[in-house]
Order: structure tokens, then C-alpha cells, then sequence
DNA sequence: TTGAAAGCGCTAACAC
DNA sequence: GTGTTAGCGCTTTCAA
């Protein structure tokens, strides 16, 4: 323990040592002795600290040089329990994870929108499981958050009700709910990817590969149902060994696309539906020196994507706008409750460069 | 609006429209509440949330029967502001930009840390901008976050003493403070460069050029003099020509590579201190197909590095892991304050791929 | 084992 | 302009 003799010393220390048994440790000082140190009352250092008008220059002086001499800081957590609009300005997000780039980018849109807002992001990783989805839901709710921005797992979502029932807003971003009515952003994953698909089969593709992450999830299976109705449309079969689901890491993508390219029959195009999944496939296609051989397109565009012999081309998303508008609808509901709920469709866009654009060309059987 | 009768006829619904204006909307109950609809007094829902022992199982049962029906979530904020602990169970993690693929993997580590203890993590893009800084840090100690993660901007730090005083503990990453002593966890990026520098040095690299981020930060300056350790201790010169700093983005990374190609005296050999740089050297090597000509070692590991026709040898960090250890480090802390403040070096590694490997070739003049 | 009373730090509502 | 009083939802303290 620090002496008060130690305490005086260290007082006029230019360069004060600061672990925490070196320096002065004073607790957080409240508006009462705020309002104690600069002779006023509790609810004029109140009104000084919120800026509300009709406070002397002179007591506002004097109650800041006090706060000042007190590092006083506000507390919100008080605050907030006393305010009749109950806001924490914090808002949640959850996501599957922070780390992996598409819902990093997210998180970056998230937080521009609330940085306007004055209002802080909290956030947590799902990892796709919807116990610990709910779990934080719990947890978000107990701290008060003003709403939630929500990536949904695979589960049922009915019980969020109880939660938007109780008043706390929540907007679905990338996939939709399961068994609630709200706000949902999405991409315009199905026709995006018929679109992308039809590219493929005007470029001469019959047999196009089609290879999706987790089957359960609705990004999932609307770019299947955009892959389907792209093979159908041109009176193509989607024969069921070209089409591969659940695919989960890029080792297991380029594994899979491997053995895809070693079969007696293989597809001369593969269409990727996920980042990772494109990755691995770009790896398999390098390693069997097949990158101008066979034709790919990716669903998200990612680093480098430009860079290879034959650049690869891609369906890109914009999460970080997608984070953005799911946030604004966020703070819209907020500011009024009653307005219609809808679907919100961040466009993709077609990237031409070079990989979905090669002929088909059948591949030697197993080189 | 909806009406009464509207609101009756959605009860019985098996698919309940839940917009906001379809629902009953109703506030959340308050333990006071809970308590009257379970005929207990207020201390024993209490004492039943918090799973306190020495409440008769008829009262448990009564009590969660109470708070399931009225959809109760305690409330984290008016416990936090009576408990004598006066903890919010939620730290803050400031750092450059959630989006960026170090920081984002940084965040993954603190939240795995984190989680272990049952605690949330709110987080905020800096950009490098020193104010920011100090305003997200204000913000940050008003609503009593527990501790702080800061991977610092390139400013003065001593405004963080009061904050510290007041009882906050900050483990600083990435980067040490200015004129603050706290716990500090970094990588070993002086040693580390050095050692990559010697490589090329080894395969006979006598003109080896530099390029780093911000002159100002601590990474910089530590990788910087890291090079020059290995230059001078080979008896060899850093030419000025050949050491540029304040490189920030991508796109300039590639200019400023590619007309340090085009000289007369080109380098044989490049090494780039950051991962954005790397990428940016990369394009411009093979935007003049010299990728396997000249020499290049990267810091900091990234996508693809391995899968380039002359795979990228980077000296690896490891992000998630500085994130655990630094959480790690701010819980010790708050378990024990008085405990000695201290440097925790996270090693990088050294990958092997090929790019770091080539002999000197010189390059033919402006191609 | 259960409950009543006080109060955490702040703001709302109302005096003066 | 400024201050007083009450109370947000909960935990602490102490009594029954």
C-alpha cells in the first residue's frame, strides 16, 4: 500500500511512474463531490456536465475546473438507469467471426453508422452455433443494448419475440430469420448467382460445377436454387456428383474440387459459393496447373483475386455497406417503432477477370 | 397503428407476425415484478437470479416460473451500479481498424480471452487518428468498462495516467505507450527483421531495400532499425534511396516499389515492414514479371503468400495469440492491481516460401 | 430461510 | 438561475 507521505511525494514528480502500486490510486470521483469541490449543488454539476443551458458562466467555470481537478468522468451506467429513454447508446453485434474478412468488413459499416450516432458497437462471434447465439442474446439484453444487428445462425429464431416484444430492435443482416417477421439486409445471392452461372453456359458450359458452405444456411441454398435456375432455364441437368454442400474450411474446398477434377467425367467450369470455398479451389486448380483450364467464378471477392495468371472472376459483395444500411435501419426503427419492417437487397456486382471467361476444355483424366 | 382487436386475433397464430407494430408490446419486467407474481419479496428473486444458495427449491421454482412468464432479463446495469465490485463485465479493445486482417484476428484472441471470463468486448476503429483515441477512451472509462486494450496511435499518452489512477487497467498491444508504464505486449520485430534481413544477406544480397508504415509508430521504427542492424553488422550501407518509410496504403506500396524498380541501381532484394506493403510489392513484382528475380521477405504473414508461383517468405506474427495474451494480461491485472508491470514478447516465426530464398539478379534497366 | 430498509450515481419533476 | 426531493432496478446490510 501507497503511504500518504508517498502520495505528497510523488504530487510535483514531472514524470510520474504509473504502475499502479507507483501512483496515486484515487477512485473515481461522483457528481456529489464534484458539486462538493466547487460549492454548488448536485444537480447544477448535472446540468453542467449535459450542457443543458441556463447555468452562470461562473458556476459552469468553477464545476469544470473542479471535474477537471477530480478526473471526473460521467458515469452512463447510472445515468443511464435514471433517464426516462432507458438508452445505453450501445448497440450489439453478432456475427459469425470478427476475424474472418466478410463480417470484419461488416463490423466496419456497423461502426461507421453508429460512430454517427455517438454510439458505441459491441460485438461477439457465433462461430455458427446457436446455443452461444443465444446465450449473448441474453447477455446483450441484460446490458441494455439499444438493439442488435444480428447474423443469424441456422437455428430457430422464434425466440426472439419474447426479446423484440420487450422492445429491443433487431435487424437480420446476410441471412434471414427463421420464424420472425423484421428487417433483413441481404445480398441478391440467387439472381446474382443465376447471373453468373448463365455467364458460364454462354461461354459454351454444359457441365459447371456448384459447390456451397453449410447446406442449412439461406445464402446457401439461394445460391443453389440461382445455380439451378440457371442450368434449368438452359435445359441443363445440375447432376447431383457437381454439386457439393457443406463445404466448411478452404483445405476441405480444395480437397473436394481436387477429386471433382480427378473424376472420369469432370466439369470444365466451377462456380464457388463462398470465399473460402473460392480460395481452396483456386489452390486445387494451381496445384494441377489447371488456373486457364478450367473455368471458375466465386461467389465474394477476395484479396489477390486480380493478381493470378488468370485473374479470377468474382460476384462481389459490399459487406461493409451491408453492415452500414443494416445499422441505419437499426437507429431508424429505433427513432420509430411502428415503421414497416422489409427486406433491404445490397446489390452485387459481376467482376470479368479472366477465369469465367475461359471456353470449356476437357480436362486430361486423371493426370 | 394496430388496433386491440388485431393484436387479440395474432395470439392464437401459430406464425405470429412479429413486426414491432404486430406484437404486444411490453416493457421489460422489473424484478419488483417478478417478485409480486410470485408472491416472494424483491431479495428472493434476487437472490434466485443470482443463483444465491439458501433459497428453499418451492421458492426457486415459484420465482422461475415468475421470470419465464414475464420474459425477464435482469438488469446488468442497475446491478452493476449497487454491487461492490462495480463491475460492468465488459472491457474495451481499441485498435486501428476492426477491418484490418491483423486487428480483426487481434479482436478473435481478446474475445477468446474474454469469453473465458464471462466478459463482453466493445471495440472501435482508431484510423490513427490521436483524437479519436482520447475521445474513444473518455467514452470508454464513462461506461466502466472493466479494462482497456489499446494497440496506441502514434501520440502522447500520458492524458491515460488519470484514467489508470482512477482505478482502469490498460494492457497496451501491438505497440508501447508514451510516457505511461503499463503492461505491454509486442512482437519481437526488431530481432525478427534483423534476422530476415541476414537471410538475404546470407544468399548474397548486398542492395536490399526497406519499406515501412507511418514513420512514427513504434513497429516501425523497431523493424526499421532491425534492418539496419543486419545491414551495418554485414558491414554494408543502408542507402538512403533504398529506406522508405511513410508508405500507407496498398496502392502506394506498389508506386513506390515500382519506381525503385526503374532505377539504375535497383535493389536485388526488397524487405517489407507490413503486411498492406507486402501486398502492394507483390503486385508491382509481377506487374513487371520480376517475381522471381528479385528477392523479397515480408512481415507479417498473409492470404495467398504461399500459392504465388514464387511463394511470398514472410516472418509470421501471430494476432490472436497477442489478443489472448493481452486480455490474459488485463485480467491478471484486475485480479491483482498491484501486481509488477512488464513487456511480454510474442515471437513471430520465419516462413520459408521461395521469394526470400533467390540469389541477386540484377534487373534490366528500366524494362 | 426470508424480508425490510437503505442507497449505488444519477436525472426528473418540481420548488424557490 | 439554482436547489431539493424522489426514485430508476438492483444489491447490501441487517433484522426477523
Amino acid at each position: 500500500m501507497t503511504t500518504l507521505s508517498e502520495r505528497a511525494g510523488l504530487a510535483g514528480d514531472p514524470h510520474p511512474r504509473t504502475g499502479p502500486d507507483a501512483g496515486v490510486l484515487r477512485p473515481r470521483a461522483t457528481m456529489r463531490e464534484v458539486a462538493a469541490l466547487a460549492g454548488v449543488s448536485l444537480k447544477t454539476v448535472s446540468r453542467v456536465v449535459n450542457r443543458e443551458a441556463g447555468v452562470s458562466s461562473d458556476l459552469v467555470a468553477r464545476v469544470e475546473r473542479a471535474a477537471l481537478q477530480l478526473d471526473y468522468r460521467p458515469n452512463l451506467t447510472a445515468s443511464n438507469l435514471r433517464r426516462a429513454d432507458h438508452r445505453t447508446a450501445t448497440i450489439g453485434l453478432l456475427i459469425e467471426d470478427v476475424a474472418n474478412p466478410y463480417f470484419a468488413h461488416m463490423h466496419r459499416g456497423v461502426e461507421e453508422s453508429a460512430l454517427l450516432h455517438g454510439v458505441q458497437v459491441i460485438s461477439a462471434s457465433l462461430d455458427e452455433d446457436p446455443v452461444r447465439e443465444r446465450q449473448l442474446v441474453e447477455s446483450f439484453a441484460a446490458r441494455r443494448v439499444d438493439g442488435l444487428v444480428l447474423a443469424p445462425t441456422a437455428g430457430e429464431h422464434g425466440y426472439l419475440l419474447a426479446e423484440m416484444r420487450a422492445g429491443l430492435p433487431i435487424v437480420f443482416v446476410d441471412r434471414p430469420p427463421r420464424g420472425v417477421e423484421a428487417d433483413v439486409v441481404l445480398t441478391d445471392n440467387r439472381e446474382a448467382t443465376a447471373q453468373a452461372v448463365q455467364r458460364l453456359i454462354r461461354h459454351g458450359h454444359r457441365r459447371i460445377a456448384f459447390l456451397g458452405g453449410v447446406a442449412d444456411l439461406h445464402t446457401t441454398q439461394d445460391r443453389l436454387q440461382g445455380y439451378r435456375d440457371a442450368m434449368s432455364g438452359a435445359g441443363l441437368a445440375a447432376p447431383p456428383e457437381l454439386v457439393i454442400l457443406d463445404v466448411r474450411s478452404v483445405a476441405e474446398a480444395q480437397a473436394r474440387v481436387g477429386s471433382l477434377l480427378s473424376t472420369e467425367n469432370a466439369p470444365t467450369a466451377i462456380f464457388t459459393g463462398q470465399n473460402l470455398i473460392s480460395i481452396g479451389a483456386v489452390r486445387a486448380l494451381r496445384e494441377r496447373d489447371l488456373q486457364s483450364v478450367i473455368a471458375m467464378v466465386g461467389f465474394d471477392d477476395f484479396e489477390f483475386a486480380d493478381i493470378f495468371h488468370t485473374g479470377i472472376s468474382v460476384v462481389a459483395q459490399d459487406p461493409r455497406e451491408q453492415g452500414r444500411v443494416a445499422a441505419d435501419l437499426l437507429f431508424a426503427r429505433m427513432a420509430d417503432p411502428g415503421r414497416p419492417t422489409g427486406i433491404t437487397v445490397v446489390p452485387s456486382h459481376f467482376i470479368v477477370r479472366g477465369s469465367g471467361e475461359l471456353p470449356p476444355r476437357s480436362v486430361p483424366p486423371a493426370a
